[in-house]
This record gives C-alpha cells, structure tokens and sequence, in this order.
DNA sequence: TTCTATAATGACCATGTGGTCATTACCATT
DNA sequence: AATGGTAATGACCACATGGTCATTATAGAA
C-alpha cells in the first residue's frame, strides 16, 4: 500500500469513508482539479491529516490506483474463467455484458479511467497505459487466435487488425453506456438491463457479419 | 466574433500568433489548466492586453472555439461534396481519410476536441456535443441510408445500430494514429501515408465483410 | 493520577490563478 | 509643438491550491 503507517490503524469504516471520499473527488474532477479541501471539508476531519495519511495528493491517487486495478484484475480474471469453455462470439457477448456489470457496480472507478486515458497530467499514466495494453495483449489476442483456429473467425483475418478492431468497439460501447452523447442515437445510454442485453447481441452479430450485402 | 474591437484593429500577423498561441495553450493543457500568465510570456505582450482583446479566458477560448468549428465544417462540406458518388464503402474509405488529412494539418485543434469530449469543466461544452451529434446525424445516417438504398449494404440492418458502429470505429481510428497507446497494435500510430491508406483499406473490408467465419 | 507516545489539528506559507485599473506610451490631428 | 483619444502595461487584488509543523488532544501504561 502506498498510505502511512497511521491510515492502516484508524478503524475500517473510517478508512472507507476516506477513501470512497477520495474516490468521489477524483472521478468528478480528475487529478489536478481535485482538491484535498474539499475532501476534508466533506469529510469533516483536518488537512494535516490526509497528509499524515497519504504523504501527498498523488500518494493518496496512487492508493486509489491500486485499489482500482485490483478489483479490475479480479473481474476480468472471472469472466476469462466463466467464459473458457464458449465460442468466440459468445464470449464476446459475455465480455461486455461482464463491462456493463462492473460499470454498473464501480461507475466511480470507471469515470477514472475514462478521464486518465483523456487527461495528460495524472500521475501513473504511463504505467496505467501499459497496463491498459496488457489487456489487448493478454485477453483479446488469445481470444481471436482462438477463434481462428477453431473455425469461427475467417482464416485470413489479420489478427493486429481484429485486436484493434474489437478494442475500439467494445471500448466505446462501454462509453456510450454511461456517456449519454457517446451513443449517436443507438438508444445504449443507460439502457435497463434486457434493452441492454438486446443491444449486446445485436452489436456482435454486426461483428460477426460486418455491414456489407456480401454478393 | 467573440473578440473586441481592439483585437481586430490588431496587424493580422499579430493576430495569428496570438491566436496560434492561445490554440496551442488549449490544445496541451485542456481549459482549467490553460495559463493566460504563459501565453504571455510566450507572446512577450502585457496580460491586461489579452484581457483588453477577449474580455475574459473564456471569451479567448469561444474565439478558438469558432474558429476550430468554421475549419471543421469546411472540410466536411468538401469531404461530402467530392465522395457523392461513389459507393458506401468508397465514401467510407475517404472520409477516413479526409480525417486523417485534417488531423495532419490541424493536429492542435484535433487535440482540443479529444480534451473537450472527454473533460467536463469546458465552457461552451454542451453547444460542442451538440455539434457533434450533427455529424452522425447528418453525415453517417443518409451514408447508411443510402448504402442500403443502392443494395451495398444488407437490407436487414438497423440503422441506428450502424451508425453507432461506424461512428466508434471511425472515431477510435482517427484517434489511433495520433494517440500511441490507443492503436493496440495496429501499427496505425503517425503511420506514413502509404502505411496509413492501406490499413484504411484493410479496416472498411473488416466493416464490410465482419470477422465471422460465415458458415 | 501522572506520564508518555502518538495522532489530530488548523493557522500558516509559497506559489499560481483570473482579473482589474491607474498610469504610461503612442500617434494622429490640429 | 501642443493636444487628445486610444491602446499597452504590469503592479496589484482576492482567492485557491498543495503542503508544513508547532501545538494540542487523546488514550494506554505506570
């Protein structure tokens, strides 16, 4: 952990509150408009404090950070488990719906990375960035290697191609779901959970077939 | 124009580079974090001045802004004018193009509309969005409608769902040859021009033909 | 009850911000 | 050369920020 030795002693709930507070700061305003006034205002507790904590703002981020990476590698470590036995469209199909969940859940957690990938001056970006690389690397290489060699996917995909492909689309149906001008009219923006749900399906076959008439 | 009259009693070549370097300020440091302190320095004029031109940081950034927006709609009106043509798929592979030009000559302005989308504390932001919903509204839909008109694109598809497709992927694309970490290995990121038309051509087939096997 | 170690506190600091305005410099007209 | 109107100037203001630290409150041990 990147907190002091004092931020561990204080009692559990009390350390939830700090750090859902934080949490909400930095989801709302980023890294350099987030303000530890503000928080402690909020919080009802000194300055000096955080500080004791947490050393200095981007030591609090970091906790956050870490906090946040985590519960994102435990999710996407189960829906690879979930998913292991199924075919390539399928898990697809679970794979976002398993995005819309966590959005759902962590809709904080998200706002962050949205605004990390987006603003230049966040402490750990680099680092962020290279973890956000391992997924493409690790999760959808494999995923469309896969389908390739068990016949789903067309043989002569280039595979770079696809990786980027899918990236670029499940990343953005991400984003049109919490972002309401995001969604150019597809009616994905907040959707409750079977619009949703119909939405996903409908988007993979569009993978799956592609847009043209195909004669 | 949002500036005062002292502004444009201004020599023109004093003009532009004080708007050249108001644009580049926007571009590396969003709004909040944009510094009227440096960008008079950098000017070497007096800050009063600046405040003497546009009033307020605000009123300078609604000039930028006006200015971004004229630029856009240009290319776009010609981009429209020269594809009327062609095929779906053809009209597809050139605006991508087109964009990918006007991201080589206006890379700072691109870089303000990336900070606009994704920061929330913009002046002027919501007028923004809505001049980008415009762009699906009336730039991809009657492209889409068309396409399934002339009988190159499926006649089963749905057209917001389309739309949505395209305008993820055209966005991300664009966005991947200017920001390293989002091209997920594509090769696309600053690609020469050659590099660069080929990947296009590889992409609109991916739109066209999907990534499923087919049987 | 007294002592002691540790945690909480908030006044304070240097720095940077957008914005103001009395003063100065400039230049065209008389 | 004197005048008058306009534009440039930069010291200055109120405010907010991250961060510090001497002081105080607290709680457990003696």
């Amino acid at each position: 952990m990147g907190c002091r030795e004092t931020f561990k002693k204080l009692e559990g709930e009390k350390q939830q509150r700090i750090l859902a507070t934080a949490v909400d700061e930095f989801a709302s305003h980023g890294f350099r408009q987030a303000s530890i006034n503000r928080m402690v205002q909020h919080l009802g507790i000194a300055k000096g404090s955080m500080f004791q904590y947490f050393g200095t703002k981007e030591g609090l981020f970091k906790v956050v950070f870490d906090h946040a990476v985590e519960l994102v590698r435990h999710t996407l470590r189960q829906v690879k488990q979930t998913t292991a036995e199924s075919d390539f469209f399928e898990r697809l199909r679970q794979s976002l719906i398993a995005g819309i969940h966590f959005i759902d859940r962590h809709p904080k957690i998200y706002r962050i990375y949205l605004k990390m990938v987006f603003q230049e001056d966040f402490p750990l970006r680099a680092e962020f960035l290279q973890q956000v690389h391992l997924f493409s690397a690790e999760y959808l290489n494999p995923l469309v290697t896969s389908g390739i060699a068990r016949g789903t996917l067309r043989a002569d995909l280039d595979i770079s191609a696809a990786v980027f492909f899918l990236d670029a689309l499940m990343d953005r149906f991400l984003q049109a779901y919490c972002i309401s001008f995001l969604d150019a009219g597809s009616g994905l923006y907040q959707a409750p959970r079977e619009e949703m749900e119909r939405r996903v399906a409908e988007f993979v076959e569009l993978i799956r077939k592609g847009m043209g008439a195909g004669e």
